[in-house]
RNA sequence: UCCGUGGUAGCUCAAUGGUAGAGCUCUUCGCUGUUAACGAAGAUGUUCGGGGUUCGAGUCCCUGCCACGGAG
């Protein structure tokens, strides 16, 4: 089950409704690292990713899917997007061909060797409320002959994708590099599969924001009005939202404010680069908030100097409460940017 | 008091008599559909003091100081 209101901007699901412009914690093993599933719901997540790639590696797809599915193996009742792994396969550098993707098993370096159709299957095992199309991703600065050659085969998966996918809501990819004619026919191919939402991908998409911005103006007048659009692996610092929501794009997943929070940069508005580095000695006596405005739980009770020392000691409430605190800032901007559109 | 062992970077320790190093800490930078609680770079020395041997001593010899262990 799937809808979209593009008055309202709800997506509606059989886990529950989300609110569009949306920000997707990234929980790649069924977990968003270091968080509860009370711990998402108390900073206000609609949704989660979970990756397709990594589940199929383990537990195994089959054992998700003969565990009851994602939902109740991990204990999250409200929507969850799988992505399809085309993107890891892009990063640990499978062996592409018309047929499908060769790649190594990152755990036990076992091969295996993916059809378009096996990534759907496998997703669909997992049991998402939404999935992503099988794609090649394309480097940033790819030249055109390669750019083409990937882009035709992700929309040839594309079409295989959807032949497999069934009542499965699947989002197709758009890639084209930062060649605009590419990118327009891409657009044009994946508008044309009249899919439930359409995604634009690619190493540049959140890498590099200016080519973002440029990659989404080429397309926007091509995307349908009707449906939700979403920039996938955008969401590096606050602000990227803010730029793509302006694009017209509503649903953005990214690693960056777990990571970030893992590593000791936190989101502060204050600072010019949007966050600040917590394992710096000058917060050692800090008892400020991370960032005075933020209402999420970590700001509500702990003051830097703390968090500074549970990141030098490497304490595990660290990377929670440093999580919380970046995620809640993410889902926030996006939260906001939801109510200005509808006033 | 005697015997033994040791003393090298902030810490823990390397270095056949031949340019004093590593890990950690510290400082700085990076992190983008997670191979990432990670990665990169940088800083730091009267080698306990004083003498001696040697072309050359952290290293060998003498001596003092300090620490630890054992004996009394």
């Amino acid at each position: 089950m799937f809808a979209f209101d593009s008055k309202t901007r709800i997506i509606k699901t059989s886990h529950g409704e989300i609110q569009t412009p949306v920000f997707m914690p990234v929980g790649t093993n069924a977990t968003v690292k270091s968080l509860s599933p009370e711990d998402l719901k108390a900073i206000g997540s609609q949704i989660i990713l979970a990756n397709n790639y990594h589940l199929f590696l383990r537990p195994g797809s089959e054992n998700v899917q003969k565990l009851g599915g994602i939902h109740k193996f991990m204990n999250w009742d409200r929507p969850i997007l799988t992505d399809s792994g085309g993107f890891q396969l892009w990063s640990l550098k499978g062996k592409y061909s018309e047929d499908g993707v060769e790649f190594k098993s990152q755990i036990d370096g076992k091969n295996f060797f993916w059809t378009p159709e096996d990534a759907i299957q496998s997703q669909i095992q997992i049991g998402a409320d939404i999935i992503m199309a099988l794609d090649v991703c394309t480097p940033d600065k790819a030249s055109h002959a390669d750019t083409k050659k990937a882009m035709d085969i992700t929309h040839s998966w594309l079409k295989r994708c959807k032949n497999v996918a069934g009542d499965t809501t699947l989002f197709g990819i758009i890639q084209g590099g930062m060649h605009k004619d590419l990118r327009i026919e891409s657009a044009k191919f994946v508008v044309d599969q009249d899919l439930p939402g359409i995604a634009v991908g690619g190493e540049t998409i959140g890498y590099n924001m200016d080519g973002t911005e440029e990659v989404m103006s080429w397309i926007s007048d091509i995307l349908p009005k009707d449906k939700p659009k979403y920039a996938m692996g955008l969401g590096l610092r606050p602000s990227d939202l803010v730029r793509a929501v302006k694009c017209g794009f509503y649903m953005f997943d990214c690693v960056a404010p777990t990571r970030l929070a893992r590593n000791g940069a936190l989101y502060c508005k204050d600072s010019p680069t949007e966050r600040i580095d917590i394992s710096k000695s000058i917060y050692a006596l800090d008892e400020n908030p991370i960032d005075n405005c933020c209402d999420c739980p970590t700001c509500k009770t702990y003051s830097r100097a703390y968090l500074h020392h549970l990141f030098k000691c490497k304490e595990l409430l660290f990377y929670r409460l440093a999580s919380m605190h970046n995620l809640r800032v993410m889902i926030r901007t996006v939260t906001k940017l939801s109510s200005h559109h509808q006033s």
